[in-house]
DNA sequence: TATGAATGAGGTTTCATTCAT
DNA sequence: TATGAATGAAACCTCATTCAT
């Protein structure tokens, strides 16, 4: 009702140089003890809003819970977000951006395609198939249509680097002839909707039927390279 | 804003025995129109609500929209249906039972199985990617975690049904020699894989790259059962 | 889920005479039967009130209950009462006129007036405490308050009736020395007290401590007339 | 129609530690003030809810009128109480309690019977009957068959306590020879009868005709312990 | 900076009453 | 006359957001 702008959104950053200097007298270290309080509190925010947001969605998550887990009182979450929109577009960023970074820190390109592209799954199966990161993938797949922003970064930021990266793999594939079928390059979608499939399968019928992601990558690389010898 | 009956949403059974009594020249009284005019309500309200779920999830759905949408008052909806949850996971079943029927009714297996799966892919297109249907997969993606009655009886009745079937055909191609890969029997999910992703990518990036779902799926197949003559 | 109609409910008395005569022609008593079916419905209803209203009282009672146990339709209620506050009503008036009737209908006061009260007590005992006509009493002291033409009614028809009769008793027992507290007449709510808590105490405490109303009664008797030979 | 603070709801416990801290001098913060805030919007809401409770049944009350009067928002109830069931129950312990603890503090019984059980019919004249706490008897009445906790609890903690405590008195003066009726240490009630009519009455029907309460309860004492000397 | 009590808009659900059949 | 589907006002309760401390 009152519209109060509430500066209290700033980014960490942001925040990082808002520090007043301290009240006379004595104050040794405890700017960057505040800084760094901050920054915790921040932190733990982050990983409770996750937790609750892959567990119960945008919609019905309450603050409260929020806050409890992070152990901050709830007013304090507005100390660091301007709302509990924002809160989540922010997370997928904050959560996010260290993917993107890790992947673009690429290991150097050696062995076969073959070779490069198992190592790229392990590393999946390991850091997201099953793990709260592949939840957030379905979380995304989940409120996407009601985020645009989300979608929109989640796009610029993974999807698209994904498939590119993809195509300039297959494409090296199919020119050192690891890789026959010569149009996978224009659906690099095919070579990823397995490990999604896994992903979304884990969320929602793991109970129901087991799926051993990693054998069934594998059988999906034998598809597209033909018969390996060894693992 | 009262008042909006959008009959177009029954389903086509329900339609069938919504209608008076057909035959021409009598037409005394509308006899059924009681059961009718409930029958067509209870269908707009499971339309209706289709629409608000997909557009917004569950909990942000307000069942005044879905009121509102179908054209009848708040309380009607509780002449239907006992409780919002309730309504969500009778939906569901709603939406998707006459799906499974007509799987069930299956077409005559004859020709090649890559035909075969050619022509389900393409019913598959038609029929679910880019439309409501496809969005009702997005759905269940969405929300099976918080619904795990969605998520079993979408399981059993679709997935599990449908991986079987798969794995049949897979089976079928291998016995043939027109699918050389024996593994990809036990992962029928590869199989499907890329019609799942298209299903998703229309729903969250089709504006930022549309897909070409038919060719992707077409190039799949070429993986599968090698190059392919005609279309 | 749809909604099954359950006209069952009518009682197989009701449904006796439910019977609808004739095609037109042929109408020889229907005019009879019309009014009796309506009578017996309303009783019906009347009766079905009764229990819920005391069971849950007013505010908390759903006219959807009373319907269901009497065995018509809601909308027979509004053909008899003209809305719930009414029907409350004219329930207590028609519930009670008949027991201020039969009270009107005095047995010759023979025998000693102990003999006359004890006797009284006795039919009081048997037919309201602990009965559901004792419960209408403690439905008369709950909704009184919010129903000031029920208690005006009540204080009308029984109360004031009762005291005076009572006071009648009373002065009649002082004159023949049988009661020696000449004062008693001015306040014959005394001599009805303990009856009055009697009613109230099986409502709400007979299962913590069960009363004996019936020695109760015939102690206080003994206090007001002196201790009696016989029973 | 917004705030009306009210805080005269407060029962003396409360109101205690309410106050800021006492000891003069030392008045630097309002320390306390916060909680003193809290104490204070407890009892409105308790002294609200009361007199709605009181004058519209359990049902019948709307937690809307309840904040209003209690000069709160309609949230702030429920960071008293769980829901309206359990404020019910919880009001009536508080507003029970303290008049428990005060009847446990007896009075040193001293005198004859008679004179003590005057004494307390005066204090039961002033403090209950005609007052919110005798409309509060009367609200058990009317709810205790739909909150049996409440009929427990007060069954528990008043009634039997009252019923014990007048036996006690009562064989007290059959011992003593002010009493001849020796059976009415069996029912007690007959004791208490005359006062809780006279609650009762003063509810329903005073206004139909005043009741001399205090002259009633000496008339019968004077039934039980025989014509008195003085007032 | 951090807190959490307080707010009140807004959501779900109930139910007395109406009215077309 | 009787029905019961439909209505929509109104009740309870939740929870994002604010703000005094």
């Amino acid at each position: 009702m009152t519209k109060k702008p509430t500066k209290a959104a700033m980014s960490s950053a942001d925040r990082a140089n808002a520090k007043h200097d301290a009240p006379p007298g004595n104050d040794a270290a405890p700017a960057s003890s505040r800084a760094a309080r901050a920054a915790e509190r921040r932190a733990a925010i982050v990983e409770a809003a996750m937790e609750e947001f892959i567990a119960r969605g945008f919609a019905a998550t309450r603050l409260d819970d929020i806050a409890k887990r992070a152990g901050v009182a709830k007013g304090t979450i507005y100390l660091h977000f301007k709302d509990k929109e924002s809160m989540f577009e922010e997370l997928v960023r904050i959560v996010i951006v260290p993917v993107v970074a890790k992947l673009n820190a690429l290991p150097p390109p050696t062995g076969t395609v073959r070779e490069l592209i198992e190592t790229f799954a392990g590393n999946f199966l390991k850091e997201v198939i099953g793990t709260r990161r592949g939840d957030l993938v379905r979380l995304i797949v989940a409120e996407g249509p009601r985020f645009p922003s989300v979608a929109d970064f989640y796009y610029r930021e993974v999807v698209s680097r994904g498939i590119a990266g993809m195509r300039g793999l297959i494409e090296l594939g199919i020119a050192r002839g690891e890789i026959r079928e010569k149009n996978l390059a224009r659906y690099p979608q095919i070579l990823v909707a397995p490990a999604m499939i896994a992903v979304i399968w884990q969320s929602l019928f793991a109970r129901h039927a087991p799926l051993d992601a990693q054998e069934m990558l594998r059988v999906h690389l034998d598809l597209i390279f033909g018969e390996r010898r060894t693992t």
